[in-house]
DNA sequence: GTTACTGCAAAGCTTTTGCATCCCT
DNA sequence: AGGGATGCAAAAGCTTTGCAGTAAC
């Protein structure tokens, strides 16, 4: 947890259980989510607070805002590069750690300087498909 | 123009405009988008025809709601599947219609059903790289 | 004539912000 | 002690919805 203090975030009671939820955690979690599970320790918790560490965590390279669910947003806290599978019912979404070769065209090289890719999956998880 | 009847929408001055400005667009546009274009030929458009006709041409499959920007939907009309190249700075969106050799882990298949894939290139446009 | 669409305004959600207070360092 | 963080409440976006009037079929 020192990692934090070394970016210059203060390590108080609310931002220490939200990292702690966020460690590790696979579930993609949106604002609410966070909120919510951090609430249940420290009641006092504020909305306002969780967005403000949401910020912080971004900006220090500590999270990362997805873009797969256009209702809200969502984060994960593992910030190497992966890929994603997404159910389009529950919206449940699931890491696949993989290399795929993807390049991208030429054409499209000549306007524009490439950083990056993400695949995403689209399906149908097995929970929903039973329902 | 006739494929919007024979699903069953009224064509109505408003819904003409605002399929003409969706009709090979490949700027993918926002809501806010499509009202600011529509709204120069009817100025008395109103922002909930535009979410009404979305939502009508999402349900006929006739537009794509994309997960590409986490400040505010995005639609497209190209319905057909493709990806797409994205500036992280101004958030401007290309298609790129090609086929990717991309296979989801069998663990993956496992618990998913999966229906198709979407990539993702992050990059900075040429405009803004010049910036 | 029916049925569905429009436009307005209000409401609903998610996210951001201002500010006084508090507390980590 | 100082500067940043918290929590509240208000505000700001984006999107949805109810409803009365209107237009397409």
């Amino acid at each position: 947890m020192d990692k934090y203090r070394r970016i210059g975030l203060k390590l108080t009671p609310q931002r220490l259980a939200i990292f702690q939820y966020l460690e590790g955690n696979t579930g993609h979690p949106s604002a609410e989510m966070i909120y919510g599970a951090v609430k249940k320790k420290y009641p006092m918790m504020s909305f306002a607070t969780v967005y403000k560490t949401i910020e912080a965590l971004k900006k220090s390279g500590h999270l990362l805002e997805l873009t797969i669910d256009s209702e809200r947003r969502r984060y994960d806290p593992e910030t190497r590069s992966h890929h994603h599978l997404i159910c389009i019912e529950c919206k449940k979404v699931v890491d696949i750690h993989a290399d795929f070769p993807v390049h991208v065209p030429d054409e499209a090289k000549a306007c524009f300087e490439v950083i990056g890719n993400h695949v995403e999956f689209y399906g149908i998880c097995s929970k929903c498909k039973s329902l």
